[in-house]
DNA sequence: CTGTTAGCGCTTTCAA
DNA sequence: TTGAAAGCGCTAACAG
């Protein structure tokens, strides 16, 4: 006689139901559901209890996902869009959505994609949406929601969804006056693009702190790269390298202009930080092992995917959401891009 | 009396079900479902068609997924697993999954996380896994799995669990031959994780390159990071130009590794690649902005991503699936990071 | 060409 | 303390 694992997975026939484990224990489907939901308020006698979770263990029960939500108007899962994976603060954003998410029983499941195009394929599989991709459009937007819950995460659309969002002009205002006190006076910016929120607010930190400090602004130090990567930043840096008299210093609006922005610097023929200094927006361990090592502003992100999970936790249970800034404060990581400016 | 817009969004009231659709156009339920899904072999007078239709537009009915997930057993989502978001590596392959994917009607969803933790919560939501994330013990991991159709995505692991691969042993051959076409002759490697399929089978490439060619072979000249990272990289590189003599060149086997190659070997005064040169593994718009400009070879992963989607569906249909290597070459990205040997 | 019927597997009153 | 019954919204035979 071969010895039968005793655990042994069942192949993948027909799957137990509730109804299998009822007859195993000798009771209602009834009765097996509420002991398995764990329903607090209900009494079943500790022996009837106890051969049903016996029951279910040993035939391997699996709830079917699809009848409980059909049943309960729920998936427990919360969608969040990206418009790219490939993104050192999305993956940070999403780390403390999950945790929160998980907290709550819910799962997060991201998908890459703007809003329009994905919309309806996750219409009636999350029970919530946090949108990270950018938009233009608030009010379009909104209409394509439907009536799914959402939370905008670190965007600001004009509309009535709300956002959870961290305070990026803030965080510029601390890159700028990391500069300023170093003792630069021609403070130029490569901004990131102007349709995106974030970037507003990241420019409006700069000009905010520029003129707290009384420090001279011209409108030819700032210069929009239309996409954040490290191609536009390399070309808005080069412009910005070009001026009469060169700015000494770039704060950029991303670790990836930011990137950029070194390189140009470098092409140029110039070094960084001993003729002109550089700091990016966001950090990433990368930044560490730049030449030379890059001077970031570290935002709050995790805490922001919690606050957005939070705050959609509420919606979905019907709360109306208001907007929400994440009270942590950006920090400044100091490398060694950054430095007085060279004795003129 | 008010205008009321006629293209009103309903409010979150009662959603409207196909009864109501149906009860609309004055027409069965059963007849509205087989319009709306496109049912290809039924005959349904053009006039009954549109009236549903037009019913089902005007309504702005939306089907009930849980209803359908229950009542077909299927939730037309492929799920897959990444150890972490933010790797350009993945987010190419996840584009690829999610052509493919779409091109069959399926939504790719992403989570990230090991596989034991996020499996429970999937099972019922997704048919089907893409598996990323690293894992060891393939048969612990056909256990969790229980009957998901599964394929792992370039890694084999023993078991199984059917694997989609690309040629990473040719494509660490193709870095390798480049440096000894440069004229190197002492040629190191930084070896990723050796418990990952990736890192080994790029460790053989690089092995059998240099066979293949009759070059020199030195164990020490192979040095493995623990993970796959900037720190791991620039340790590992560290180590390597102690040795005595120096190797004039290093293959890194992965591009976080390379970069913190780069770092390393500026840090000990060396340049590149006067002095060293490097050659990392995957590429990204990043490498092109390092200083130098990071030579890599460029595997092809949005192709990786669509052959595992198409593999996985045939699982789905129940085609017991095979291992496939992806045919497409590894393609060699020349910039300034390799250069023929500092003259000895 | 269209309607009838019978569930999919679960939760949740309500009744015993 | 447990069981009975109804139904979530859809699809897919089968019948007409």
């Amino acid at each position: 006689m071969a010895d039968v694992p005793e655990e042994a997975v069942p192949a993948a026939g027909p799957s137990v139901k509730l109804r299998d484990v009822a007859l195993a224990a000798g009771v209602d489907p009834s009765v097996v559901s509420r002991v398995l939901s764990g329903d607090r308020r209900l009494s079943v006698r500790p022996e009837t209890r106890a051969r049903v979770l016996e029951a279910a263990a040993r035939l391997n029960y699996r709830p079917n996902r699809a009848a409980r939500t059909l049943k309960t108007a729920r998936t427990m899962v919360i969608g969040m869009v990206v418009p790219d994976l490939a993104n050192t603060a999305y993956s940070l954003i999403a780390q403390g959505a999950e945790r929160r998410a998980a907290a709550a029983g819910y799962i997060l499941m991201v998908m890459r994609g703007s809003v329009p195009d994905g919309l309806e394929e996750l219409r009636g599989r999350v029970d919530g949406l946090l949108v990270a991709a950018a938009t233009s459009d608030g009010s379009y937007f909104r209409s394509l929601l439907g009536d799914i819950p959402t939370v905008l995460v670190n965007r600001k659309e004009p509309g009535d969804i709300p956002a959870v969002l961290v305070d990026d002009e803030a965080g510029a205002a601390v890159a700028v006056r990391h500069l300023l006190a170093l003792g630069h006076s021609r403070v130029a910016h490569v901004a990131g693009p102007q349709n995106a929120d974030t970037a507003r607010r990241r420019l409006r930190g700069y000009v905010s702190a520029l003129a707290a400090a009384g420090a001279e602004a011209r409108p030819e130090w700032v210069v929009e790269a239309p996409v954040y990567d490290e191609a536009a930043g390399h070309l808005a840096a080069t412009t910005l390298l070009g001026l009469e008299p060169r700015p000494t210093a770039i704060f950029a609006a991303n670790i990836r202009l930011a990137i950029g922005a070194l390189a140009a610097t470098r092409r140029l023929g110039l070094s960084v930080p001993e003729d002109v200094s550089i700091v990016g927006f966001d950090d990433t361990p990368l930044a560490a092992f730049l030449e030379p090592p890059l001077t970031t502003v570290r935002m709050p992100l995790a805490e922001l995917g919690e606050l957005a999970v939070e705050s959609l936790l509420g919606e979905i249970e019907g709360r109306r959401a208001t907007d929400v800034l994440v009270s942590l404060p950006p920090e400044l990581v100091v490398r060694a891009s950054a430095a007085p400016p060279p004795a003129a």
